[in-house]
DNA sequence: GTGAAAGCGCTAACAA
DNA sequence: TTGTTAGCGCTTTCAC
């Protein structure tokens, strides 16, 4: 007893007003209906979506790729988690489903996601991690498919994004550590192409230039984004002539293994340096001392992604006017002790 | 230019010719098929999943449900990314795609799973999060579809699952902690009906007894897994009477806040209470004094799940004899500070 | 080695 | 208000 065909049967009226009634179509006696939905309930009839799709050329699923790499596995904790909800809210006021894809390490973005859209898998796309050159985006472009990408790029020309707000992080804490005395302020942005290294670095750079402080790229640190790269940060940071006074950090995933690692080399978060974090996350809510970093509701954030997609589809458009466009995500400064001092000029 | 009917039309071949060649049957000329598998890269085609679904009856695509609840979202950290690795390392073998199905946290998670399996999304199931009585896996055997969960359950009668040693870590660690002088030893399960706790505590409860120390139902703190429940925790083990001088932790995301929770009573780990945690998650990673804990592969175990499961599946048994067991996953011992004394008796 | 055609489950257009 | 039927894209059986 599985399909519409064997649904119909057994209520002995035809598959094509089993159809209409389980999909709420008007032309229905009320009666019938009532009999329908209550078979379909106890048989615990759902519709194949193979066939549904098929027919209506829509498989009413939204498709969210996520990276297993080694940078985005790490970085991962509870963000993605938290902007997963976020999506289904929305979602489900339509009857979608968030359907989430993650790429193995060893396999290559593009052709993951090529296989993906290819075979039709679902309505529309969500992509992370992007990149500045992003090959993901010019071949969304140009199969058509709905998408948006969580974070800016170059790629594509005009496209749709929501992007958490680095340039203005990096940009409020140099304000923040000048005010504090300092002038050889570091960060760390990833190694890699991700967008946000680029935007954070470049916030970072107008924010010295504001202040007339020279920009200096030994104070700029690439570091992998790996639980244990603060490690290295920190190595690099004591190993730097004329070291910096204070680092910022353009990544969630730092912080912990960049506090060991100090301490390692004598230096004490908050006292003998000025540590800015970036995300309030599981990991440095009980670093000692505090770390002061930012904040933001990632379920807010998954429902704006979710909305600012729905709002390009033309399916969906009418119920989001207006969202149809890119929008960078404000953080709350979260002060705490970790750049709590005043350098002595 | 789309589906197989353009493809074919291009080539000027029928597409019963396309298909075969595409799908590697014998009987098409090695020419042909050149010819085809060229046209389709040029072309970018994917064979659309829907179609072929309803064809074949197969989707190839293993589905894996997790949940968006304050407590498992809470405990993801690393732990699922690093599953979902391993996961697809086999079903990558066998052109199988892994789907990840996230449940939100206000729907029931019987229903999600319901419409996901009724929709006929997926070839086969893995669950997590496995309750005691897991009113999912009932559903799960009478819609008879191959699933495995990741944790045991008293639901189901038998049923195929792989369950990290929950017992073994109770075991071990009440064995050390005895030890060391240790004759209050306390516990931290989850308060919900999820498995695990039943398993440690019933682990913890009969190592107790092997060294004849009499069960104090007191020291069974059921706490929320939720990142700030180790406040929680400390404070009601500041306030138990004749209070445990060690706490065992059966998750891993209570160590940070138990840290912090236990220095705001006046309590240093590894010094005047000894505490021993679960998983050498990054969130544990940079503790001070480190954590004492547990270690394991997440990817290994991602293997082994899909590996297990494939084996139940019958097209894909052949390739793994012997397999289709349900097995108990060790964990590695790693020492650390936090029960690092013996205590004077 | 290739073409023609049936049919997977479903919805929608049309007929009654 | 309901029944009938075409056809979505694909694989597979059967002729040839």
């Amino acid at each position: 007893m599985k399909g519409i065909k064997q649904l119909a049967r057994h209520l002995d009226i035809s598959i094509g007003t089993v159809s209409r009634a389980l999909n709420g179509k008007p032309d229905v006696n009320p009666e019938t209906r009532k009999r329908v939905l209550a078979a379909a309930e106890a048989f615990g009839y759902a519709p194949n979506q193979s066939g549904r799709s098929l027919r209506q050329g829509t498989t009413n699923a939204i498709g969210f790729m996520i990276e297993l790499s080694a940078d985005t596995n790490a970085s991962s904790d509870d963000f993605f988690m938290g902007v997963f909800d976020g999506v289904q809210t929305v979602l489900s006021r339509h009857k979608l489903d968030l359907v989430v894809f993650p790429c193995p390490a060893d396999q290559r973005p593009v052709e993951y996601l090529q296989r993906i859209v290819g075979r039709r898998l679902v309505d529309a796309m969500i992509i992370s991690a992007t990149l500045r050159n992003d090959a993901r985006i010019e071949f969304l472009k140009k199969a058509g498919i709905p998408f948006i990408a969580l974070g800016r790029s170059n790629s594509g020309g005009d496209l749709r994004w929501i992007d958490l707000d680095f340039e203005g992080v990096a940009s409020g804490s140099v304000d923040r550590l000048v005010e504090h005395g300092h002038k050889r302020i570091a960060i760390a942005i990833p190694a890699d192409d991700i967008n946000l290294g680029h935007v954070f670095h470049d916030g970072y750079r107008a924010a010295l230039e504001r202040h007339d402080i020279a920009y200096d790229p030994a104070l700029v640190y690439r570091q992998e984004r790996i639980v244990e790269g603060g490690h290295g940060l920190a190595a690099r940071i004591a190993a730097t002539d004329n070291p910096p006074t204070a680092i910022m950090l353009s990544t969630e995933v730092l912080a912990p293994s960049l506090y060991r690692g100090l301490e390692g080399h004598g230096m004490v978060p908050g006292k003998d340096i000025a540590v800015i974090g970036f995300r309030d996350n599981p990991r440095a809510r009980y670093l000692t001392p505090s770390l002061t970093c930012h904040s933001f509701s990632l379920s807010a954030l998954g429902e704006a992604v979710a909305e600012t997609l729905l709002a390009d589809m033309p399916a969906y458009a009418k119920n989001y006017p207006g969202k149809a466009t890119n929008k960078i995500w404000p953080l709350t400064f979260l002060p705490g002790e970790s750049d709590d001092f005043v350098l002595p000029h």
